[in-house]
DNA sequence: GTTGACTCCGTACCATGGTACGGAGCGTAT
DNA sequence: ATACGCTCCGTACCATGGTACGGAGTCAAC
């Protein structure tokens, strides 16, 4: 497969391929008479790279990911070290957004609601009372 | 406050709050006989911008929530739109990272096995198998 | 009234993640 | 064997989110 068909069969561009070369994501193979040869392990790459992306990830993080991928003899350490941190970083980024999210509802139910017309709950004012946004103060629960 | 001050009690440098100036973040007062004077709601967007930078957003999505963050009046409408296209947004992102968290899983869990020493499940072949890491497929389920 | 610290503003520079350009080489089809 | 399309490679450029630099103006202390 020639950098074009990898290319094509990955969805991205040529520059996207050498791109990745450059940052290490995927070997460089030996030309063959001038012209580079590329395998499906190349294109499985590519996808999981876009992937990755795609999650919020850094091309750092997907190589970090791709490094554990051949996993089962000598590396199984490094594996499980790898994949550990990752999901640490994951779950902290999961229970960011959900904060988010919750502040978001909060937010758009209570300011919403016609009684609140004149009340001016604001965002900034939620995000600083510690996202309990627009609700009263607990009695003897003062800022 | 003098831009110096205000970079100081957002935490941030002085660039920055020029920078998010030229962003239209946070609008630029007039000048007071060359110096421009800055006051703590300043320090309260930027804070809060960098809260939702945390939180894996971009500045044009900080400059989303700030456009609703006055929004008790002619601005509902547009209001609950951005907030359920926000939360629309963080809950597939959410999804997507619960789905991460589970392929790493099942992959840390089935590879660090030492039975599994020389089957060579592999990251890559998880994510393609619908995540289904390691598993082999049912009987008559063949891809 | 001069020094030093700060501000203002334009411009340049950095990393990340690409995208485009241009000259040279290769490979196949006619 | 010449053209056309692709490849190779270096380099330049783009957006985002800053960071740094340098000259000029302001302000407050000494």
């Amino acid at each position: 497969m020639t950098i074009g068909a990898l290319a094509k069969a990955a969805g991205v561009g040529v520059e996207t391929v050498r791109f990745y070369q450059r940052k290490g994501l995927i070997e460089t193979p030996n030309k063959a008479a001038g012209i580079r040869k590329y395998s499906d392990s190349h294109v499985r790459i590519i996808r999981f790279v876009k992937r990755v992306q795609e999650l919020g990830f850094t091309l750092k993080d997907a190589a970090d990911l791709l490094e554990i991928e051949d996993c089962c003899d000598e590396t199984r350490p490094r594996l499980a070290e790898v994949c550990e941190s990752k999901i640490g970083e994951i779950r902290q980024k999961i229970a960011d957004l959900n904060q988010m999210v919750e502040l978001l509802h909060q937010f758009s139910d209570t300011c919403a609601s016609d009684s609140q017309a004149d009340s001016h709950c604001r965002l900034l004012d939620c995000f600083e009372n510690d996202w309990a946004c627009c609700e009263k103060p607990q009695p003897g629960e003062q800022k």
